[in-house]
DNA sequence: ATAAATTTGTCAAAAAATGACAAGTCTTAT
DNA sequence: ATAAGACTTGTCATTTTTTGACAAATTTAT
């Protein structure tokens, strides 16, 4: 794993975008977007829809599956933030999230 | 902080429900809801709706607080799974969600 | 001052979550 | 065996949330 962001994904996205040097309209026309529903996803108003992720990689030229991290992580992490969770409780979260994998198992075995 | 369940939250409610001896019929209708739903929340099939939680604490005389802890874990650890979130991932994601919170910090101070 | 780039507001359309109800299964008591 | 109660499943209309689209600011650079 290389090296993940940490700046919300919008930020990220504008990093991208400034260092190739493409205008919010010219990278939303890629992108298959509203270049103003593009700056709000830049300014953390909007959610990035994860079903553009692979167009997002191809563009940037980036790895699909550290891309999704970093959408994945990011999107983890606001909930965590929304939510006021706390390390204490993020523990207990991964705990059931587990248990979930082992449901998850014993279900497939049957 | 009291220990949490490692179960789905709709576990949870089964056992408290159980505990209580209360029909699937009795516990939806103190919770203003329909039966066949609640059978899907305790199933995993739905999602209890977070506006009913001071209703379900007051029910099983329950600490409002405690129960939303176990509620938000349950919504996490969801969502961990969901996203098949790695262990060295949710460290990130929680790094992204500390970011956010100084991110309003010095939102307030403008 | 002008033009380009970005931001903000609004609203209709699409998608997702919820409520409601019918019909099914399973269990238990008679 | 069957009737009653408890629970499950499927479906669909309604509500809520998210998204797409466009107009109208505001900001930035020249």
């Amino acid at each position: 794993m290389t090296s993940l962001m940490k700046t919300t994904f919008g930020e990220y996205i504008r990093l991208l975008r400034n260092e190739n040097e493409l205008t919010l309209t010219q990278l939303a026309a890629k992108l298959n977007l509203d270049s103003a529903n593009l700056s709000k996803i830049e300014n953390g108003k909007r959610d990035f829809d994860e079903k553009r992720l692979p167009k997002l990689a191809k563009i940037f030229k980036l790895n699909l599956t550290e891309l999704r991290n970093e959408y994945v992580t990011d999107q983890i992490g606001k909930h965590i933030y929304e939510t006021n969770c706390t390390k204490q409780l993020l523990q207990v979260a991964e705990e059931k999230a587990e248990y979930r994998r082992t449901l998850n198992k014993s279900l497939q075995t049957q």
